[in-house]
DNA sequence: GAATCATGAGAAAGCGTTTTCTCAGAGCGT
DNA sequence: ACGCTCTGAGAAAACGCTTTCTCATGATTC
């Protein structure tokens, strides 16, 4: 009968700790044991269940352990648009740094849709040992209230009052000021900012840091141009880049302005002799454009990383909720080849 | 005592089944039927018990499920390099799709380890209900034996003589020969390969490819170049591709081809009017590079969805080793702007 | 009106581990 | 030689859920 039944899941099932154990002919108690290194075990016994688990193959389920273990070894990421290569080098980033400590990476995208967000968090949370909420798009107060009950938490590109969740983001309002600042060194007086998302908040961030810029700069002409945030949105402002008159345009980022330097080559506008062009974020490509793209470069290749050692400082001190560190990085401007001194006009 | 142990959960951990059981005085039994709407329930009965669940925000532990059910709702992907747009692709593709059908998706990143991959494929089968793994680096005798013990398995980019397991793959030895034909028809006669990483099974099709194409066009002059995969590697081998004398040049891939394009800017050599490029897998950034690049397209955002719907054709006839579709997908040369006709030379 | 049956809820087993609890036996001191 | 501690291994509980098994209750049938 017994005899029945395990040479039933013998075939049927993965090998267990149980096979194990009854191959070594021990309790499966000191399986695990051997296994984990837990407690002293007799040398002898311990190279017999070792011999018996290589010989089985054996690996124990990490399913069963979670449970009795009460942790998964994963962390949950979500991010609002896989297709974009900020949040794919994040992701990136946090998925090699998490692996040499051990950890895997369950990925959620929620494809821009805001309403899918918080959801998607929980989701996750509740399958691993932590998440990382990248550049949520969803209002203060939701994430006010979201964020204890997804402890242990990292956010990126947003913050919170609660002091205990440690936050990475880049300071997108000095960023575009510089950039801005940049063009008008160079003699621009008329700029154009063409805007991401609505509701992206590093896009209100921007938008705050361009109306500070504003009234340092009285005399400069600075226009509103709606966008989005992806090569297509840019290559469709051409028309209105060409319409506003502007020579300096602030894209909301690399992917809106590369966008745009193809929209304007293909109207033969030169760049930067007619236009200059600037991006943000400074992903991979910006500098392999036609021309390079002078752009604000966030330490996108870090970020990732540095998500994983907050989310570990977490994971270690399990229980206290210590105050976490909120780190802000200041963008630095990388000037390239696509800004430069605008033509000299016939009237002044 | 029970009392006191009861309480102390409710402080320490999450809510669990047996609150929601106390609260609606029943059993967590069923709890459980009502919530996942199993067996017929009192209709009194289910709404008090969906009433307390409510109350107590009540959320299934997916780790308890998953122990009881057997399966994680979740699958695995492992790729070589997710710095890899192409790799990129797939990854969002899967993700989306397996998304709908209530599925998400464990990331592991080999970062080119040959030596890794099995052992990362491995960990994730153990912890999904199945994995995908994205053009494997390993030797085919090494692949042969891990395959079937990762079933349910989606090959991408590889194949298997394991007729129970799907793979979905691009002919990279067809694509590169229309390619390298193209180039011919527009008059080039010396072509130039610039090869990908060695360990690539794709960079062996692609290779295989060009020798046949030799010899149908024993008159042109073929070139083979020792590259890599990425932008840095392309933009290196400008020297290697101006000394060669090629006219027309064939990048591993796209980003080879963005890479070499750069370095052709800024050695002022003009791209197509001195030398033509050409790239492969028609990535995003593919259409706004300076010029457009010519490439080969493979259905870079089907291959993740078609993957997850071979996947998900496996979960469902669980056990039941049916012989699976081995895809195959053609490229289709997109003819942009960085091929042309040769210059004419002074002297033919 | 008694035997049969359908309905529905609780008890308990099971999923694969880890870990606490328990206890047998060995080693030691007196 | 007796009792003490100590080591180490098995038994059993725990993790949080699903599902089978069991059995009470009330409805149905002749």
């Amino acid at each position: 009968m017994g005899r029945g039944h395990m040479a039933r899941r013998n075939t049927n099932r993965r090998v267990g700790i149980a096979d194990v154990a009854d191959k070594a002919g021990v309790s499966h108690a000191t399986v695990s044991r051997v296994m984990n290194g837990n407690a002293a075990v007799d040398p002898g016994i311990a190279a017999r269940v070792r011999a018996a688990a290589a010989e089985l193959k054996y690996q124990p389920n990490p399913v069963g352990r979670s449970l009795a273990l009460g942790k998964t070894d994963t962390i949950g990421i979500v991010v609002p648009d896989l297709a974009n290569p900020t949040f794919q080098a994040i992701l990136r980033g946090l998925s090699i740094a998490a692996a040499q400590d051990g950890y895997r990476v369950l990925i959620a995208d929620s494809s821009e849709v805001t309403s899918e967000e918080a959801i998607l968090a929980g989701e996750a949370r509740r399958r691993c040992d932590g998440v990382v909420l990248c550049a949520p798009r969803m209002s203060d107060a939701e994430l006010e209230e979201l964020a204890p009950t997804l402890h242990p938490l990292v956010l990126i590109n947003r913050t919170t009052v609660a002091t205990n969740t440690p936050s990475l983001s880049v300071d997108y309002g000095q960023g575009i000021q510089e950039l801005a600042q940049h063009l008008v060194s160079l003699g621009h007086q008329r700029l154009a900012f063409l805007s991401g998302p609505e509701h992206s908040a590093s896009n209100r961030q921007r938008l705050a840091g361009l109306d500070q810029f504003r009234t340092g700069h009285p005399d400069i002409e600075l226009q509103m141009l709606d966008g989005g945030s992806n090569f297509d949105s840019g290559h469709e402002s051409t028309e209105a880049i060409i319409a506003s008159g502007a020579t300096g345009i602030l894209a909301f980022n690399d992917l809106v302005a590369m966008g745009l330097l193809s929209g304007l080559h293909e109207r033969g506008v030169r760049v930067p002799e007619d236009i200059s062009v600037t991006g943000f974020d400074d992903i991979p490509f910006a500098k392999y454009t036609t021309p390079p793209l002078t752009t604000a470069a966030v330490p996108i290749n870090e970020l990732g990383s540095l998500a994983w050692r907050r989310m570990r400082e977490q994971i270690q001190q399990a229980g206290e909720s210590a105050t976490q560190a909120q780190d802000e990085f200041p963008p630095r401007v990388e000037i390239r080849k696509s800004t430069a001194a605008p033509a000299l006009k016939p009237a002044s």
